[in-house]
DNA sequence: CCGTTTTATTAAATCGTTTTAGTAAACCGA
DNA sequence: TCGGTTTACTAAAACGATTTAATAAAACGG
C-alpha cells in the first residue's frame, strides 16, 4: 500500500507531471480532452496531492493561525466558541485550515509569530485577543505579516486590518428608534471614552439628534464608563432636573449600564417604559432577565467573525494588493419591552 | 530581505548543510566544537527553519487535528473551550501544532480525513466529538490513521485509543465515601445501561460493597437512565420499603438524577442530609445551585485533555511501536453538604 | 504554401530540508 | 607499525509538488 503520487497519475494518463500539475490547478492551457482524462485518472487511483510539497513548491502554506486569547481565568466564555465556530467556517469554505495559537507569554515573548511565518506555518494571522499590546502588533504590521483583528478596532495602527461592531451605526440606530417612538428628550449615559466603541456610539447619538432636528444639549450625556455603579450616578443626575425638563428616554451606551440604570429608576418607584425608555447595546445575558426585557442591540459574533476571515483569506489570495480591510458588522435592533412612547402629560 | 536558508548558515559556518540539519535536531556526531559554532550562527542570522522543506522531507508534519463536533446548536458549552485549552496546552509543549476541524456533514460525507493523512496534512487526529458513528472511527482504524477518543470509550472498538473518566474507581470511591461515613444500607440509582459508564459505576458500587464486607442486594440498585423523571420513579421505589429496611445514603451516578432525588425527598418531607445522605457524579452548575450542595465528584475535562493529547503525541513519536492508549483520569470527590453520617436510631 | 502566431505539452530546475552512503582523519590495541 | 574501528563531517539523492523555459504541432493570414 504504497503513496500515490503525481507521477504515478501521469505515467497512468501518459502525460508529464506537469501537465497533471496543471490540471490539478485548473491552469489554462490544457485541452479539454487531456483535462477529462486526467480527471478521472485522479479518480481512479484515489490521489490526493501532497499538502506538503505542495506548500514547499509553492510557497504559500494555505493555512492560517487564530490566536485565541490565554483563557484558562477569565475566559469560559460561549463568546470564544462562536468566534471560532465563525472562522472556521469562512476558513474551510476558503479551502485553507486553521491551526489555533493563544497568546500567552510564552507567544509574546519568544515572538512566535516569527516561526509561524518564517517557518512558513501560516499565511496569515486571524487575532481574537481583545487588547493585545499595541507593540505587538504594529511590530506584526511593520513586518509585513498578514494580520487582522477579529473583533477590535485600534485607531492607534491605521495600517492594522480588522473587523468591528458599527457602533456610530447602532449609536444613531438606536437614538432614531426612540425618536420615531415620539420621544424628544432622549439622554446618553455614554462608555469609557478611552474606547473607540464609547466614542462611536456617542456620535452616533449626536448624529441621530441632529438629523431629526433636534437639539443636542450636553447636559443629556452623562458618563457612564460602561460600569453599573457609574450608571446609577449618571441616572441620579438626570433626575436632578425639574420633571418638565427630563429626558423621556436613555440610550445606555451597554446593557450593563442598561440593566442598572433600569433597577435604580425601579426602586424610586418609576415605572419602565411608562416612565421612561431604556435601550442598551451588547444583548448579553442579562437582558433577558430583567423585567422588562431589554430592548438593546445583538452582537453577532459568528458573523463577524465569518466575514473576517472572508475578507482576511481574500485579501491573502490576490497577494498584490496589500489591501488593508477595515470593516464594520451591523448589530440588530432585538426590541423587547424597555421601549415605548411617550406619557404625554406625563403622571408622577 | 530575503529569507535565510539553511544553506546561508551551513556557508557562514564552513560547514556543510548537513552539519547544520545534524546540529539542528540534535542528532550525535558533531564535535561541540563545532555544533557550537553553528548555534551561534543560526543566532545571529536569526535562521528559521522552513517548517514546509522540513515537513516534505521528514515526512512528518508536527501536527495534529482536533475534531469538534459540529457545535452551533447543542454546543454553546464551556466544556469545549477547557478541552480545547487542554490539547492544545499539550500539543504545544510537544512541540506540535493544533489545527481545528468540526465534524460537519461535509467532514464525515467527504472523509476529509483522508485529506488530512494522505495529504500528509496531520500525523493524527485527536477527537473531541461524542458518539461519533462507529462506521466511521472503525474505518480510521483499519486504515491505520493514527486516532484517539478525547473522554469516550468504545467498547465496540477495542483497538482504538482514548482517554475516559475511570468510571469504576468513581463508583467504588463514592461507595466507600458513604460506607466511611458510617452507612451500611446504599443505594445506587444507576444511569443507562448501553453507556459504558454507567456499568462501570455499578461495577465500581458492587466492588466496594464487597470490599467492606456489605452485602449486595439488587433491590438496592434501580435504573434512572440518567435521567430526572426515571431518578424520581427510582426513589419512589425505595421510599416503598418498610422504615428499619431502607438505605440511607444513595449514590446516584450522576447529578442530574441526584438533584431530582434530592428535590423529590424535599418535596416529601425528607431532610437531607439528615434522613438521607445524596452522592452524585459529574460536577454540574446544578450541583452548587441546589440546597444543601450535592456532594459529587469533579470531571476535570482539562486534565482529560491534556493527557490524552500528550500520551497520544508519545505514541506518534515512537513509530515504530503501534501502541494502543487506552487510559483513565480519576475524578475528584468534591465534598459538599449532601452526605452526612446515618442516624441513628432512625426518626420519622 | 510559407512564415508567424497560438496552443498543447513537456523537460528540467526549483523549493529547503532530511537522510543515506560515503570519506578522510583520528584513535586504538597488539 | 598496521589493520580495524570510531569520530566528524560531507556530497548527493531523496521528498513531491510548482513553475519556467523550451519545443513540437496546429492554426492562421496573406
Amino acid at each position: 500500500m504504497t503513496k500515490i503520487t503525481m507521477k504515478d497519475v501521469a505515467r497512468e494518463a501518459k502525460v508529464s507531471n506537469s501537465t497533471v500539475s496543471l490540471v490539478l490547478n485548473n491552469a489554462p492551457g490544457i485541452s479539454a480532452e487531456t483535462r477529462e482524462r486526467v480527471w478521472s485518472i485522479i479518480k481512479d487511483l484515489k490521489y490526493i496531492p501532497d499538502a506538503q510539497a505542495r506548500r514547499l513548491s509553492s510557497g504559500r502554506s494555505h493555512m492560517v493561525a487564530l490566536v485565541m486569547p490565554p483563557w484558562s481565568a477569565a475566559f469560559a466564555d460561549p463568546y470564544f466558541l462562536e468566534l471560532m465556530r465563525g472562522t472556521l467556517e469562512a476558513v474551510r469554505d476558503k479551502g485553507y485550515q486553521m491551526l489555533l495559537e493563544v497568546s500567552d507569554q510564552r507567544f509574546l515573548d519568544h515572538k512566535l509569530w516569527n516561526d509561524l511565518f518564517a517557518g512558513k506555518r501560516v499565511d496569515g494571522l486571524l487575532i481574537a485577543t481583545p487588547y493585545l499590546d499595541q507593540h505587538y502588533l504594529s511590530e506584526l504590521v511593520k513586518l509585513g505579516y498578514p494580520t487582522i483583528l477579529v473583533n477590535g478596532e485600534r485607531t492607534d495602527l491605521p495600517e492594522l486590518s480588522f473587523v468591528g461592531y458599527n457602533d456610530l451605526h447602532c449609536g444613531e440606530e438606536a437614538t432614531t428608534y426612540l425618536i420615531r417612538l415620539g420621544h424628544r428628550r432622549i439622554a446618553h449615559i455614554a462608555g469609557a471614552m478611552n474606547h473607540a466603541s464609547a466614542v462611536n456610539r456617542l456620535q452616533g447619538y449626536k448624529n441621530a439628534m441632529h438629523k431629526a432636528g433636534l437639539p443636542f444639549k450636553s447636559e443629556d450625556v452623562v458618563m457612564g464608563e460602561y460600569m453599573p455603579l457609574e450608571a446609577r450616578e449618571a441616572v441620579k443626575v438626570l433626575l436632578e432636573k425639574k420633571t418638565e425638563d427630563r429626558p423621556t428616554a436613555i440610550f445606555c451606551a451597554n446593557d450593563t449600564m442598561a440593566i442598572s440604570a433600569i433597577t435604580y429608576l425601579q426602586e424610586n418607584g418609576y415605572i419602565i417604559p411608562r416612565d421612561f425608555s431604556i435601550i442598551g447595546v451588547d444583548d448579553t445575558g442579562g437582558a433577558t432577565r430583567i423585567t422588562p426585557a431589554l430592548t438593546t442591540f445583538r452582537q453577532d459574533i459568528f458573523a463577524l467573525a465569518r466575514r473576517a476571515a472572508e475578507l482576511f483569506i481574500d485579501s491573502l489570495e490576490m497577494k498584490g494588493t496589500a489591501g488593508i480591510i477595515q470593516d464594520h458588522i451591523i448589530m440588530q435592533l432585538i426590541e423587547r419591552d424597555s421601549c415605548a412612547p411617550p406619557e404625554e402629560p406625563r403622571s408622577r
